[in-house]
DNA sequence: GTCTATATGTTGATAGAC
DNA sequence: GTCTATCAACATATAGAC
């Protein structure tokens, strides 16, 4: 397959962000040819229909989300992991409290529907859980995937909730609350106490 | 106001089951014309345009969402208060498994967008953290709107993710574990334990 | 591979008879 | 108040020249 221009990754790019800021219903095909600097007869060159496209920014938002994942375990350490996933959060507050979760948001708007896709719109929320599974696990958790469920989906109420009310100092807030809850997870395994560090 | 019939409260119902299920942008005023029986050229003698019948809708939920809360505060105990209503939601968990929380997916939605409304997507959400706020209030917490938050976000996330996967048993876990959250919270204050009760 | 022009269908909204 | 017919705008998608 030949590779002459760049295009498609900039149709899949401006598709990302515009369904990620107003949803998949509400973008059209226009908003994406336009973002994308794409005349709009030729945006069905790379992709057939406007379902192709959302597939694309599926697959490309599973990549991008397992990079970050797979950046969060370089400690080799499932809970700093965690921590560190909950960090990057943190600091990308102000632009959640803006746009909100793209994972959460393509999730809600297409969780009743049924859309004739290879990917399906749950898959990035099912590798978060996947991966966050994996690091209660490493922690030897035996319910770590309830505990996982816990900690996605209470990511996931915090980004909604203070989306919707875009409070980025709650948004904060909870995450800070989340963060405590993880960092006090082991410490009832040791059974001592750090002082003064 | 002459009342003829029952055409709008029809509309009204009929846009605001449709909004739940698929969401604002992919329900047409003909899918509600069709749901509520009312021929779609007779719609727009009760409402001037899609928005209006949104502000309606929201107009709604609030009174419903109301009439549900007062019912939880039947007991006059706070803590109850906020029991019921994880008691009532835990009742409906198949269907939230299947449809979601309509307040939730609306915010989701249009937060990030600005429709020319008197009601406010949030405005439900809103309804909700201030009477968990009061709840908490009544319970003696000084950081009853951080606590107010958390058990919003909580609710909300569940009901997000359980959806997205359809995991009705998860919904029922995780509502069953912010229950034990509520349920252990004034136990602190009274400093006491109960023995085989 | 690229892009203009346009077909084709759907949507929100209106006109006007009854 | 009610409802049929229909408009104008916009959406997805295609045709075909380059």
């Amino acid at each position: 397959m030949p590779r002459t221009s760049d295009k498609r990754e900039r149709l899949i790019e401006a598709a990302n962000n515009l369904i990620h800021r107003q949803g998949f219903h509400k973008t059209t095909l226009a908003d994406i040819a336009t973002e994308s600097d794409v005349p709009l007869g030729n945006v069905y060159y790379y992709f057939k229909t406007k379902e192709e496209i959302c597939d694309a920014v599926i697959e490309e938002r599973k990549k991008e989300l397992t990079t970050t994942l797979d950046d969060c375990c370089q400690s080799a350490n499932p809970k700093k992991a965690l921590l560190k996933l909950l960090n990057t959060t943190m600091e990308a507050s102000n632009e959640i409290a803006e746009t909100g979760c793209p994972h959460g948001r393509l999730c809600n708007e297409l969780s009743n529907e049924i859309i004739g896709l290879t990917n399906s719109a749950d898959d990035c929320l099912k590798v978060l859980l996947e991966w966050s599974r994996d690091q209660f696990k490493a922690m030897g958790y035996r319910n770590a995937k309830d505990m996982s469920f816990e900690f996605v989906s209470r990511i996931q109420g915090i980004i909604l909730v203070g989306n919707s009310l875009h409070d980025e100092k709650q948004i904060k807030a909870q995450l800070k609350s989340l963060i405590n809850w993880v960092e006090s997870l082991d410490s009832k395994n040791k059974e001592r106490r750090v002082a003064l560090n």
